[in-house]
DNA sequence: GAGCTTGAACTGACTGGTCAGTGCAAAAAG
DNA sequence: CTTTTTGCACTGACCAGTCAGTTCAAGCTC
């Protein structure tokens, strides 16, 4: 029972793989079946043995990346609050979180940020959760800080939510991209000191 | 010769309008040579006659709205320059400029995000140009608030730019799709906060 | 432990539909 | 009369999804 779903477990996990970094390279349309399929070295007939369709592959294919991601946000920012760290760690230690994640699995971060903003797409609800899940993480760490006086009461929490999450995501992109010899430490102190106010000079 | 040419300006203009939004909405494999005829009120051998395929048509239109992009940042740094602003004032109009693009034109702004970091696709290098054009904008502003001592010398950049242009992106494309409600004001604000630190409570 | 059974997992040739791009004659525009 | 657009039929490549048949592995029997 248990043994018997190893093997298939197996087959699913190669056809995410092939699937996420042709996806994310060439985009869903036109990313084949049978590319998926040859490249997790399995014949086509089993992608829908496994799958009932491309859709439905794609759409368990990003559930299981956020969640990923989720438990990983999560996990930086309660460790903080363990080891009795600031709102402000917590959220610094969350950009590590996320950069560690995005190193881990750039595909399918590209592959995200493709399809998120689209409208009129198969997987459209799929995303909505998707990113509200993340999202949510990073607004209740920043409420926290509100509360506790860490962070100004007049800060939006929603819009500042998303461009923090959006600030991450595309400078780790374009670190990946465009600029692949920085450390990871660079990029993240770069971020750091843009959330710390750190930038504008004085002080 | 150039009153001959405002007809086959027009149609192609009528090409584009259509193109951007359909692609916006499907992606550019998923987006058929028909629909953006039909769309665009024009037959498909028009298409054809006009732009040498599909590939190039989208070429095409991802260099004419960038330049759109860049100019208006532009624009924004030196119209801040002539009033005597300081460079962050300027980095901040840059970010209302940024806003306003997204909110006029939202599908090309989508469209770009989400080829941006795809590797191996036919436009790749147009793109690379393309956003390292915009990003060259707030590089300069950014080197500019250095040298005058506005700004920390030790801020990264390279990285800083492109983190700043995402926040806004991201921000943007989030407050479109997801709060729409808020106004272009509220999110103006809760981005230049950001930029000037004075999200950390304190001060 | 050799042989048999069963159901789950996998295979790959095939089908039916879709779509980029072509060709062309005729009409409209300027 | 030159440039641009139209309308529409056609081709050939490509591809999602299907299905009849094969392999695998775990259990069962003697």
């Amino acid at each position: 029972m248990d043994s018997s779903s190893t093997r298939r477990q197996n087959t699913r996990r190669k056809l995410f793989e092939a699937a996420v970094t042709l996806i994310a390279e060439q985009g869903f349309s036109s990313t084949t079946v049978d590319e998926i399929a040859e490249r997790a070295g399995v014949a086509k007939g089993t992608v829908y043995y496994n799958f009932a369709s491309k859709t439905v592959l794609f759409e368990e294919l990003l559930r299981h990346g956020i969640e990923l991601l989720t438990d990983s946000l999560q996990a930086a920012a309660d460790e903080t609050a363990e080891r009795g760290g600031s709102r402000v760690d917590a959220l610094d230690a969350m950009i590590r979180a996320g950069l560690d994640f995005i190193t881990r699995y750039p595909s399918l971060t590209q592959l995200y940020v493709a399809e998120l903003w689209r409208t009129n797409r198969a997987w459209q609800s799929t995303l909505m959760q998707v990113r509200q899940k993340a999202i949510a993480v990073i607004e209740s760490v920043l409420r926290e800080a509100v509360a506790s006086g860490e962070l100004s009461p007049e800060i939006d929490v929603p819009l500042t939510a998303s461009a923090l999450f959006g600030m991450v995501l595309v400078a780790a992109l374009d670190w990946q991209s465009f600029q692949p010899e920085r450390s990871i430490d660079e990029v993240h102190s770069a971020l750091s000191r843009l959330l710390q106010g750190r930038v504008s000079g004085s002080r």
